[in-house]
DNA sequence: GAATTATCCTATTAATTCTATGGGATAAAC
DNA sequence: GTTTATCCCATAGAATTAATAGGATAATTC
């Protein structure tokens, strides 16, 4: 299941590509806009800004932009920041590998090997499909 | 993330397709081989066995064994019995739609957009496979 | 038919993660 | 220096997941 973080984030990056002007915008405006608590969304946009896939301005007339242009973002990127790791389970994870520790040999497991299809796919999706490519 | 219900019950099923006789297997025999918590392999395999993937057997020389061939279970099946939901939002789910409060107008929606290419990857894989498939 | 074996079933607890909120600090604009 | 809006940390509340407990039921064995 996707987490409401993520949803929402992608909401909001959605929105800020979607505007005419690269200015800032404001949490507020935002969250009014998206149906998102505004406290929530705050942590989540402060996030985007570490990562360096926001930019944002104090004070008046102040918020947060993008920092590429929308087709300079990888769906890839977003969802590792927002939500982690690709993969359903850590030992076939690209990113955020860990070993099972249950299981004597990766090469030997079911799970190890439907999971390495279903990531694949999935990165196939995220890798293709920049922000620019999913406004509607 | 893959719970940890999914991946035992996967384990336990790949560990009874690979029995050479499709005689009843016990609890505790699968639990040690697999390294899984008896208990909870339990309750995981009386839900296997409720949606009829498994059949059982009380009393000595008792057990879970198949009751189809591994390769008539179809990994669409296993997941969403264990699992739940293939898509990672309610609002492009096949067998679990759900709207969402939020969302105005789902085709006006990035997430939608975006989460029904990567269901429909998800899907493409789990039709494609079989428990059979899965066997290392 | 009694003892043994192993599943069946429900309830509950423990642990973890996710969601949301609160309150003040910092910095920019005017 | 007042206003505006992000920054930052801490924590509370909610929901989900993982695991355990204990007894009921049914089949086999002798």
């Amino acid at each position: 299941m996707l987490s409401k973080k993520t949803k929402y984030g992608l909401k909001a990056l959605t929105y800020l590509a979607s505007q005419e002007k690269r200015k800032p915008v404001q949490i507020a405006e935002i969250a009014k806009h998206e149906n998102i608590s505004q406290k929530f969304l705050e942590s989540i946009l402060l996030t985007l800004r570490k990562t360096g896939i926001l930019g944002s301005k104090k004070g008046k007339g102040g918020g947060y932009y993008l920092i590429k242009d929308p087709s300079e973002i990888p769906m890839t990127t977003v969802i590792r920041v927002l939500e982690g790791p690709i993969a359903m389970v850590p030992c076939v994870s690209l990113n955020f590998y860990e070993q099972c520790d249950d299981c004597p040999d990766e090469n030997e497991c079911s799970v190890h090997k439907l999971m390495l299809m279903v990531r694949d796919s999935a990165l196939d999706v995220y890798r293709n499909n920049t922000l620019a490519d999913i406004l509607t």
